[in-house]
DNA sequence: ATGCATGAGGT
DNA sequence: CCTCATGCATA
């Protein structure tokens, strides 16, 4: 049998974050030319989002156009980078936003009073449960009101809960952080940039990436949670008065430019991973020595293979645990999960391969 | 969107 | 050396 692979999972078409091809300020190039392309992109979108460039127009009536000028082209972008059966432009950023309950942006502004300034929860305790999102979603979204229906009532004291974790809680607000995200023309990538600017955790794109199609484990979801909320929270009040964004620190991303050079990404041959993968299939813990054995065969180094047997460990494990929150209704028990009860949470095994490690 | 890399915390 | 959470780089 074969593992579960990347081409085989379940992809849902969604706005890609690919870069805009929008010019640089000249005024900034004397930075630029001595950043990389991606360094120049990130610091622009910066520029752009703190400029207020991309604040939806809640206020005057020229904002709106102004706006709506400078961003359609980007906004065009993204949409026609959609996928084929993704309906395009879902939700007219204006439209969406006065079409929001009242109540949703009601209870920002009250809850905006009481912490403006504090800085994010990094609790996971969830107590928001009752607190309830913010950003609720008041849709009835055939996906999540399906989801909920079929659920059964026998479990239902668990049915939602992986360690204490709430996820159609987690689910329903990612739905609708990406929701609000599109209607206010973000990409995932502004928003990773908005988060490192401000105060409290930041996420990258990848992040909110995987946050958005919860493919991450309940607890860090659990954890940037939090955050997105917050994040959504001051972004709708920060495009009500855009006037107090001052310039970018630019300094700050500046200075990251000395940090160490990362290794070069390794891409490795197709008939490597056709070896890599049987490998993995025979063995999800090789030793060492059979790491040695294996990086010598296909000319990698040891340590490239090791990665690569740890990422393809952790991608199992959370694909596992993915289809297990989203089939508990079914109690069927999935041929991934069992593949890693078999291979992976077999401690013991892995216990005594270490042990066969030292003796050798 | 996803694959490989990194680093923290554990054994 | 491992797992786990994350991020950079890239397809």
């Amino acid at each position: 049998m074969t593992l579960p692979t990347a081409s085989e999972k379940s992809r849902i078409p969604e706005a890609s974050c690919t870069s805009s091809n929008e010019q640089i300020n000249p005024f900034y190039s004397p930075f630029f030319s001595n950043l990389t392309s991606q360094q120049q992109q990130q610091l622009f979108l910066t520029q752009l989002l703190l400029s207020g460039a991309t604040c939806p127009p809640l206020n005057p009536l020229t904002n709106a156009l102004q706006f709506l000028l400078h961003n359609s082209a980007l906004f065009l972008q993204q949409q026609q980078q959609q996928q084929t059966n993704f309906p395009p432009c879902p939700i007219p950023p204006f439209i969406d936003y006065n079409n929001k309950s009242k109540e949703s942006i009601s209870s920002i502004n009250l809850k905006h009073k009481n912490d403006l300034n504090t800085s994010v929860p990094l609790d996971c305790s969830l107590s928001d449960t009752n607190e309830k999102s913010t950003i609720d979603d008041d849709d009835n979204s055939p996906t999540i009101a399906t989801t909920l229906a079929t659920l059964p009532s026998n479990n239902s004291e668990e049915t939602t809960t992986v360690d204490g974790i709430n996820l159609e809680e987690i689910k329903k607000f990612a739905k609708a952080f990406k929701l609000r995200r599109l209607a206010l023309g973000l990409t995932q990538t502004q928003v990773g940039q908005a988060l490192s600017v401000t105060r409290g955790p930041a996420y990258s794109q990848s992040a909110i990436c995987r946050f958005e199609k919860l493919d991450i484990t309940p607890k860090s979801a659990s954890k940037i949670k939090p955050v997105l909320e917050k994040w959504m929270r001051e972004a709708e009040l920060k495009y009500g008065d855009r006037l107090k964004n001052g310039p970018t620190n630019l300094q700050d991303l500046v200075s990251d430019l000395n940090t160490k050079k990362r290794k070069r990404r390794t891409s490795f041959t197709p008939q490597a991973l056709e070896k890599l993968n049987d490998a993995f299939e025979l063995n999800t813990h090789p030793s060492g020595t059979d790491m040695s054995t294996i990086a010598q065969e296909l000319n990698y180094d040891r340590e490239v293979i090791r990665v690569w047997f740890c990422n393809k460990r952790q991608a199992l494990k959370n694909s596992a645990k993915k289809s297990k929150s989203n089939q508990i209704n079914d109690d069927n028990e999935s041929t991934s999960s069992s593949l890693m009860d078999d291979k992976l949470s077999d401690t013991t095994n892995y216990a005594k391969l270490q042990h066969d490690e030292i003796l050798s």
